[in-house]
DNA sequence: TATGAATGAGGGTTCATTCAT
DNA sequence: TATGAATGAACCCTCATTCAT
């Protein structure tokens, strides 16, 4: 019984996306069903059938839609070459990226992708293709920040550290607290976004070893 | 039909418990299935409600054995007081909670607590309850290191800092990592486990600006 | 969105109506979806439910179209009087059975007929009437046959046996073995489809036991 | 809820392979649910599946065991070398299969496999593997018959008939006939069963040209 | 203690059917 | 006429849980 056609203007499939990946990050795969979605995204359960032909399908759907529209807006080559001094210019691209890691669809792509991340067996939870993406898309926000430092490593901007190691990192180490916050960690809840951005930034520049900070 | 006693000296509570956690850990709550923990047990189905009024239950004691035996190992306090040079005893600390984390049940216990932490809905994923508790756990392990960065600033050998950040920023870069190389990451499987305890301990010693490393 | 109208000359319902016969003669009427009916005839989905309430409207208009075309080829009363010898006239009759049966449209005919007649609740597949529907129509292909055989030991050409089961029996054979032949059958592939009708004439005509067969 | 445990002589197994063959006879595979085989078995929706992995293995496995307990009495060996009168020994062979397929279950059984013999999609109903052991199945059935007639045709008893085909063509006649008898088709429930198989048994033992008939 | 048969709610998926366009 | 998005009932199957033994 075809009742209401979407409005105008109205994307089914999209809202459908959305809510997916918004369950599946808060529900883990198995524990987002179909029916909750279907609900969360102002549909009945039978459409998302209509739109996917497999829940694997929608999880892979949700995830890639996410993944393509972020890594535009995590790009750092543009401040790649700027003059300012190095705190000033690593700085600026912790920020960029805790911003980016807050949006709140975001959030939930990577805590999707942190899950994927934490598992053994190649098996259930939305297929191993659906990981292998994953993977592949972690990895290609982790290169993009590794360029970056390699960028500055090679202007002696920064240590000779192993940049890619340190570019998993410094963008674990956000996306961690970033969903944390964006979670309603009371803890971290007290700092606004920039400070958060700079205490992380602050750790990474000079560590934990006594020296002075220079003003910034 | 035919009963079988466990063995004397055989615990079979406790081989109900380790198969729990590591299920909990490969598969996730709803993942993994109480029939697959028994096989996993070496135990029949039936047996773990015997034992266990509920999944959930099982869910809550699997975590709670585990974290108790850990807490011990990973007690810093015996470090605290040492003479040694602040990078050295640091170094330290780091390599110790590398090597507690990377226990095989140990590990599973912390993977089971990072998909806590990555939920949002309080509810399904085996109530609330257990996540709270899992949520104080890693704040006790937080807070031993804490108390230790706190000690190492008050007596002037690490830059006063928000040590509290910087003491779950640390822990939970060494168990995001830890996690990853234990399940078979391939790029970090290259590092031994003392490199890979140094590499993260250079970071956030000396974070990335140029400077001169100290010989160590 | 866009209507696309037949093309003159083209019969949407027609071609429809045929999908779905072969569509419910290879699947069943459960196996049959209307979905797949609707690619089968190079139409849309919902197109079907323009022409036809109801799948199961949709079944009986199929047989029923197929029935109507059937009849007529089936028709061996022009035969009946034939002057040519016993064996002769039987022969052909069953010759033009085979044939008729045969022919594409009409084998998928009988197979959905088959399974018709193997059922026993009076429910679920295409409801009752269109079974006593296709009762029908096989009956009255029983009943040409019947009033053939009828005439033919009225003229003492055959023994005067029950004709109403002889006539079942006959037909039955026909169909079941055409059918098996027109779905691949290895072992009845071998037989051209004169030699088939000739080996079942045969064992119609002169029964198994030991007797002369009379040159043809 | 572990309710009611069987008592002690019942077999839910059996009781499951039993109802399940009735159903899929009546219904057809697609049509019969699992959920009215467990209701018809007198036993809970559930619980199917702890005897039975699939739908398609519960099919595999009702087929099968009824068709290894039809064939031991659908043997006709014994018979083979009897000194009666050809017709007496065919005679009897058919009562003995009519009264074989009569038996309920095993008429539900060859109802299925008619089914599956008016198949031509290798796919969908049961899955192929299941349709190729009842296709082998049937060919055991029919070459016990055709080794019969050899026998007979040897002895120089019967005609030289094709035996194979022969086979075939008698027994797809008795299967087709008895299984419409069995489901209360009024005109062929005239007939008793002893009638039933003679006419059967006259119309090929003797055809239907005129010929005077020995006295039985 | 220990077993495994038994239960039933619920999950993913299919599909006949409807209706605005 | 024709389209295809939309709906909801029902299906197969899984699994936590129970209970007689």
């Amino acid at each position: 019984m075809a009742r209401r056609p979407a409005p105008p203007g109205v994307d089914r499939r999209r809202q459908i996306l959305e809510a997916a990946l918004d369950a599946f990050a808060d529900e883990g795969f198995d524990g987002a069903t179909t029916k909750a979605i279907a609900a969360r995204a102002g549909v009945t359960h039978g459409l998302i059938y209509f739109y996917f032909p497999s829940k694997d399908d929608l999880f892979t759907a949700a995830c890639e839609l996410q993944a393509s529209e972020v890594l535009e807006r995590l790009d750092l080559t543009v401040d790649a070459e700027a003059d300012d001094a190095p705190e000033v210019v690593l700085r600026r691209a912790i920020a960029r990226l805790v911003e980016a890691v807050a949006a709140p669809r975001t959030s939930s792509l990577f805590r999707v992708i942190n899950r994927t991340y934490m598992h053994g067996k190649p098996c259930g939870d939305a297929g191993d293709e659906a990981r292998a993406r994953m993977r592949a898309f972690g990895q290609r926000v982790v290169q993009g920040l590794r360029a970056y430092l390699d960028r500055q490593v090679a202007r002696g901007w920064l240590r000779p550290v192993d940049t890619n190691l340190t570019a998993q990192m410094v963008s674990s180490t956000i996306v961690h607290f970033v969903i944390r916050r964006t979670l309603g960690d009371e803890e971290l809840a007290r700092y606004s976004t920039d400070e958060f951005a700079d205490t992380i930034a602050n750790l990474f520049l000079y560590g934990l070893l006594p020296q002075p900070i220079p003003v910034r």
